[in-house]
DNA sequence: ACCGCCGTACATCGAAAGATGCAGTCCAGG
DNA sequence: CCTGGACTGCATCTTTCGATGTACGGCGGT
């Protein structure tokens, strides 16, 4: 049996969900919630296997009272909406949510979108897919300019003065933090610009940077 | 109807993709290519509406037809594979493929991708979609430390200037390449420092970065 | 134990970076 | 016209950087 909450703020929307999922007979509708804030207060105490979250409801939105109920693991999250704006979409997803569904679904899509969740799977509406494909694929693949080999030549106290001239330091600054002489930064800075093959420290910070350190 | 081509190397795998296609009425199969040159040869000849793609293929796999395919804008492509690998899955959508299924699905449901890529929507395996989410999710939201809007504050030769800092040139450097004295360098460096609020070069060159420049 | 090697550490010194003062140019508004 | 402001440009001076030489402790090899 599938436990399901549903959060929708729309009464008229809510009891039509509703009866859909009373339809089928191993799912089961165990509360519902008329706002964000109630959502995670009902999923804390229900403890549903999932939410069927509408996005635009008072209180506390649909992709806030997402992000809440996937950090605290209460539920997998299925979000409905009726508008494909790519902010909701990326948002509820961002957010955590497992599915993402529009409200023009059919009654049998619902149902086994729902099973589909239920089973730990995805589900996204197949007119949003193309977009969230594209958006992926525009996504920068790491340049090979970045190459976190290069890191293993660096002893390790020369990686931690790598790490601060990333954020910007001074060598008196890095001296402070990492508790040696300002004379002693500089003969590391001096090596590890040697081992990367760099001219400056300048170039040593944007490496870093493009390393995400 | 939705002219349909094949490209799968095994012939048995091929034979009954072709007899689940021919089993709709609105689908029509207009050519079997056993690699993946032949893939792209034969959707250039037969302009159909849709590829259907599998991964493993000689000569020229899958997710390399996928992307040529994809780039004279000859089809959709709708890949397919046995092995649900992240490499292939990332590298298919990459490519620019509108869908992804496993091969263990289910006739009908094959055939209700088919027509839902047709209509210019995607689709994605529910066993896939969980992590392609993950992995949408997982992707760094550019940080609003990096205001575009504080460039405003600088003139355009500091801009200039700023964006060599990003390439970790030296002051000779930036006065060699924009034809200026290194002194005048150094007072736009001076100057966009003061701006930014930042206290040296190396800060300047870590912000460049973040702004993409 | 001895040696060489590596990592870490510091001091010195020439080179670079950065702050500051000031001059020429261009344009908008009085 | 001319005046004030913004932008660009250069020179001077102090601070910071970076290269180099040196030193000391730990570790593996013969």
């Amino acid at each position: 049996m599938i436990r399901v909450l549903v959060a929708e703020d729309q009464s008229a929307v809510r009891a039509g969900l509703v009866l859909i999922l009373r339809s089928a007979p191993d799912i089961e509708v165990v509360g519902e919630a008329a706002d964000g804030e109630q959502a995670v207060a009902m999923a804390r105490d229900l403890r549903p296997d999932l939410v069927l979250m509408d996005v635009q409801m008072p209180r506390l939105d649909g992709v806030s009272a997402t992000r809440q109920v996937v950090a605290e693991r209460l539920a997998d999250v299925l979000v409905l909406t009726t508008f494909d704006l790519d902010e909701y979409v990326f948002g509820a997803l961002r957010a955590g949510a497992s599915g993402f569904l529009l409200k023009n679904t059919e009654a049998k899509d619902l149902l086994a979108a729902v099973r589909t969740v239920a089973r730990g799977e995805g589900l996204i509406a197949p007119a949003v897919t193309r977009r969230l494909i594209a958006e992926f694929a525009a996504k920068p693949v790491r340049e090979p300019t970045a190459d976190p080999a290069v890191l293993d030549a660096l002893t390790r106290r020369e990686r931690e003065v790598l790490s601060c001239l990333g954020e910007g330091l001074s060598n008196a600054d890095i001296a402070a933090r990492l508790d040696m002489a300002e004379a002693t930064v500089k003969t590391h800075v001096s090596r590890l610009l040697g081992k990367l093959e760099l001219r400056s420290r300048v170039q040593a910070a944007v490496l870093a940077q493009e390393l995400g350190i």
